[in-house]
DNA sequence: CTGAAAGCGCTTACAG
DNA sequence: CTGAAAGCGCTTACAG
């Protein structure tokens, strides 16, 4: 039996419950709708119908009338960054929540992330979430110019424009600072990841300059490049190789934090935190692993979710038409095994 | 200015792209499908202007047509174990590739997975993708009722129903038998994730039973109870407080694999793989890094996600009417840091 | 090979 | 408060 569809359940639709109901389509259409104008017993009826038939609105049809679709578009890439994944998570079911649909377009390729916005914009996004990923401006102004806007979580935008959310990491890197140096640290390293990344830049700066505000040379730097494990490593095999004296690491992220660390030891005789203490950013699931045990920096990673979602709604609707940025405080910083103090008895003296 | 557009930049139409080369719109329609008869000039000006103005077909009114929407519904679960990022993204970015759209729901709980397929059916997805969730047999057969039959990756439907890409698990486990018992293992564990999953059941099932008939007792099973590091970290406490020997362990996957090698080694003087080894499963990024070096049996991922993308063009195609479970042979057990060989001298000579 | 017309499942002014 | 009608952007028999 081929020429048949898959199979006979044809879904219902609203002539369907209208004639059901006895009533025109019209008034079963605006039912659906809580601003509507219906008689509170009409609209029950309805309700109460469609739900035993199974009848639901079909979101295309709207959309057609509408130019509202309730998707949300949300290119994501670097998923091997177990923050992600957690991320995406959080945001889907809160998304879902609220009735909102996730696309989802990967952009791992940096040359595909245009083809792949691309592709997610034919569906008429009401905005789109950008996850940890560099869009080009041409691509955002084609977001912006069909009428999705962006948000941009965690990272934001290269050019600072559009809609943002992010934790200050200036703040968080000047904490790490402070941390450091006040357990001592004279010699501080920061290990930086994707260099066109904002937190990076931001991480980076809150760092270097509170360690000169309090009167060190500024920390040197080494680039890892990317948010990476095998990055923090590679950078991590390369510090241990270094003559000069490093004692005190903030690293871009706990990934890079967590390969740096394992990197720096396969020098025989080098130990975290015995000789090197390390400092990591987004208190990931992972950093309290027995294995690691990361010192680190929590991210506000629940308030800026619910800010996204808040958000999200209100673009959603056509509200909030002015960009802007949001920047949550990041947590305190949670001291475990991979810090510790190195400061002389005086010192520790003086310090208290 | 309220009341206005977000912006004026108006998507173009077909009416529009038709007015402006003066041909009908149901030729300009015709000109996107390949096997539409239309002469081959008339298709080649259209594709032509059509890309110079930024036309697309509006795929909302294509599919209110066509009843196909070139989108996948996908439901995950579990992100917190890394395979499952890998196999997101690799399925995703192979989707994308071939046209189709992703829409992602997340079914963290349970008792909500139901209510995550309903908001994705609501979008009339060609087909599912169902990765690392248990469905209820409702959710799916209500998928099958409206059209969009189900593919199960990795794990299985409860109920053997449904389309299913997976590896074969049994000779995975039997696999991991044969190198410990070959190794000089002979006090066996099986550590059981999710009990309910098929990928659990069949592991477990092909390690007890090559053990068997390799002439051992049934190996002692303990119920970790989840794929999770901290379900495999309880696990391996537990274990290090038993009284009875355990010299060879398989665990359900490699992230429960990595829980329980920390787990078991908090007992002090119990060390991995002097006193036990253990082989996990799936070859996970994170079972190379230094800190783990975990003996494991690879999934033939690639293998698993082509199949996988070349199943869902054929069923948003209609074609491929009788569901069926494909299973690819799992790769070579790889050996790293966590086993090493119990032969005595006299055993290791007979074995050669 | 091309065009005019019907219709997919909805929403929303417009009357009443 | 409700209904008839127009129309969203497309595709697809049906004629020619």
């Amino acid at each position: 039996m081929p020429e048949k569809k898959r199979n006979g359940a044809r879904r219902v639709t609203v002539k369907d419950l209208a004639r059901d109901l006895g009533m025109s389509i019209s008034t079963v259409s605006r039912a659906f709708y809580p601003d509507a104008v219906v008689a509170e017993s009409t609209r029950s009826a309805v309700l109460k119908r469609a739900s035993e038939l199974g009848y639901r609105p079909n979101p295309f049809a709207q959309s057609l009338i509408t130019n509202k679709t309730q998707i949300v578009g949300m290119v994501v890439s670097n998923l091997t960054n177990p923050f992600y994944p957690e991320v995406m998570t959080g945001l889907v079911a809160r998304l879902q929540a609220v009735g909102m649909n996730v696309m989802l377009a990967v952009a791992n390729e940096p040359e595909k992330t245009d083809e792949a916005v691309d592709l997610l914009l034919s569906y008429q996004p009401d905005l789109m979430i950008v996850v940890a990923v560099t869009l080009s401006s041409q691509a955002h102004e084609k977001c912006d110019s069909v009428g999705a806007p962006c948000i941009f979580f965690n990272r934001l935008s290269a050019d600072g424009a559009g809609f943002g959310i992010s934790c200050d990491n200036a703040a968080g890197g000047a904490q790490a600072a402070d941390f450091l140096i006040d357990a001592g640290h004279r010699h501080l390293l920061y290990v930086s990841a994707f260099p066109g990344a904002s937190t990076n830049v931001e991480r980076q700066a809150g760092f270097c300059n509170r360690a000169v505000e309090r009167g060190l040379a500024r920390p040197h730097v080494i680039e890892a490049g990317l948010f990476t494990y095998e990055a923090g490593y590679a950078a991590g095999r390369e510090v241990s190789r270094w003559k000069g004296k490093v004692d005190g690491v903030f690293c871009a992220n706990d990934i890079v934090a967590i390969g740096f660390i394992e990197g720096v030891q396969e020098r025989p005789g080098l130990r975290v935190p015995d000789d090197i203490s390390v400092v990591g950013f987004d208190d990931i699931n992972m950093a309290n692993w027995p294995s690691h045990r990361l010192t680190t920096i929590a991210q506000p990673l629940s308030e800026m979710m619910e800010a996204t979602v808040t958000l999200a709604l209100e673009l959603a609707r056509d509200q909030k038409a002015e960009p802007q940025i949001t920047r949550f405080a990041p947590g305190k910083l949670i001291e475990r095994n991979t810090t510790r103090s190195r400061k002389t008895k005086e010192r520790a003296d003086v310090g208290g």
